[in-house]
DNA sequence: CTTACCCCCTGTCCGC
DNA sequence: TGCGGACAGGGGGTAA
């Protein structure tokens, strides 16, 4: 499910609904969520604190909690984090709740429970956050950003726009869409993709991620529910075998760092 | 600095 | 129909 647009879907709906809520007790119901810190550890940290508010940095989402902790999310492959409005009526996935002062609940439900919830600090946050790569929908991200970083690394594309180092928010699925409408073969090395066709690549990881987020937001209109009619419409990913809308040759798809990059062998070179 | 595994989990799909 | 294996939008760790 989740990369840049879905965690920033999410992490908007939850500042939208629990922003000033008092957590009365946070349960973690599988330990290995908190991984490596204790499961005490995480729920005596944000007991009794008031959610300043919910901000997302890459896939990370951030609830800044009164007193300086921060509590910080990560959905993995199947997570989602969102208010229920009773704390006692949780779905089977929730692998840590945390109970707030009005009865309602804030749930990471992960069916494969490979999310992760840490409590730390604001200044270990900050100093972990940091190692992230740039913000692609911040002002920050310019061509010419992009052109110093693609210098750094001799990477194929699709694998360095996943490197989090890097740019930090794009996954699988937006990657290889950028790449699609950017019209570069996901294998080429980083450092020869020429200066006007990285302008290229910026203008479509700006677009694509733009358009996903919107996507996305309407998707998760209800907590905890995805809205298949608004499913963000993909050219590539996972249409091995369709044809090309542009140039009609069929989509292909090929192993890159253990992970499937869908492709238009006749756009993109 | 890379790549190439393995691990963490559950569920689904595909071929035999 | 049943079953084993591959694979799935995440990342961390370790070895080479």
């Amino acid at each position: 499910m989740p990369e840049l647009p879905e965690v920033e879907a999410v992490s908007r709906r939850l500042r939208e609904k629990a922003k000033g809520a008092e957590i009365r007790r946070a349960r973690v119901l599988r330990p290995r969520t908190t991984y490596p810190q204790p499961a005490s550890k995480v729920q005596r940290l944000a007991a009794g604190r008031t959610i300043e508010t919910v901000e997302r940095r890459g896939k990370h989402i951030l609830i800044y909690l009164s007193g300086g902790v921060v509590l910080a999310c990560h959905l993995r492959m199947t997570g989602n984090l969102y208010v229920i409005p009773d704390a006692g009526t949780r779905p089977l996935s929730t692998r840590l709740y945390l109970e707030l002062a009005d009865g309602r609940g804030i749930v990471l439900d992960d069916r494969r429970a490979l999310g992760v919830v840490n409590a730390f600090p604001l200044a270990q946050a900050q100093t972990l956050m940091n190692k992230l790569g740039i913000e692609p929908l911040s002002a920050e991200f310019t061509p010419g950003r992009l052109i110093e970083l693609a210098a750094r690394s001799k990477m194929p594309a699709k694998v360095f726009l996943m490197d989090q180092r890097f740019i930090s928010g794009l996954g699988n699925i937006y990657s290889a869409e950028a790449l699609y409408r950017a019209r570069i073969h996901p294998a080429t090395p980083t450092n020869q993709i020429r200066p006007a066709r990285l302008c290229r690549l910026h203008a479509a990881i700006v677009d694509v991620l733009n358009d996903a987020v919107k996507s996305a937001y309407i998707a998760y209109e209800r907590p905890g529910q995805f809205r298949e009619a608004e499913r963000f419409p993909l050219a590539v990913y996972g249409r091995e075998g369709d044809r090309c809308p542009v140039c009609h040759r069929r989509i292909r798809r090929l192993t890159q760092a253990g992970r499937s990059t869908y492709y238009c062998p006749g756009c993109q070179r």
